[in-house]
DNA sequence: TTTATTATTGCAACAAAATCGCATTAAAAG
DNA sequence: CTTTTAATGCGATTTTGTTGCAATAATAAA
């Protein structure tokens, strides 16, 4: 199935790239240049994780937080890092800190989802 | 306010006392001995992570597990462990692995949530 | 350039998680 | 036993996210 390039496409990606946090849906939508339908806007992200142009959080909130990756190789979709969640500005950042971490014995790591919740600069 | 003993508040703890890991709603509504509404069985869960009873952790799957303190001082709430979610059972168990981080200069850090998900010993 | 293919969109309906209003019930204090 | 009000049951609602389907449009092919 070959992507094709579209308007709603470049228009979220326009909105997380300017932002350079991770915001969600909602964010998203409030920030668009065009007129997206909802349903759409929520396919655009998901193809975009799909593909390894963006990659999710969810947080404490429950709500899921996209950002375009950076540090991510197109390959191995690492997200192996600390993120800090402001509730001031309800953004979500990635922190260059990996995180350490071993599980027992037996058990099989498949992903992370590392949070702290806060206040950014800004908002403390 | 003065909280009251009731039969719900018996049940849902008895449940979480004895699956020794954090539930979401839907299994602890399952594995009631008793009939409960749902909209109770929240409202007891949410009292109990007021009153310190029970702490609640917000999965990758956006729902709330919950699981009675052990290690938690009732007046610190305490919550900065990893927590293991197995995909398999659809449980969450506190590791005994504390969680070392820090936030950048200015930042302000209120509280953390940090999720491995995977496969328990069980579902490997 | 024109046509054909099918990925993408908009719209509406749906689903799941969690909350809330309100009248009723029942702890527990007096 | 009576009173007070925390807790419950029920139904409706909110919020987040997904899905079915017909219409649209990006891109490959003619």
């Amino acid at each position: 199935m070959r992507r094709r390039n579209t308007p709603a496409k470049e228009a979220v990606l326009e909105v997380l790239k300017k932002a350079g946090k991770a915001l969600n849906h909602e964010t998203v939508q409030d920030n668009l240049s065009i007129d997206i339908d909802r349903a759409t806007v929520y396919r655009v992200l998901n193809r975009f994780c799909d593909d390894g142009i963006l990659h999710r959080v969810v947080a404490e909130d429950g709500k899921q937080y996209f950002a375009v990756c950076s540090k991510c190789d197109s390959e191995k979709h690492s997200d192996n890092h600390f993120h800090f969640r402001c509730t001031g500005c309800n953004t979500l950042e990635c922190l260059p800190t990996p995180v350490q971490f071993t599980v027992p014995d037996g058990y099989l790591a498949e992903s992370i989802n590392c949070i702290i919740n806060g206040r950014c600069k800004n908002c403390a």
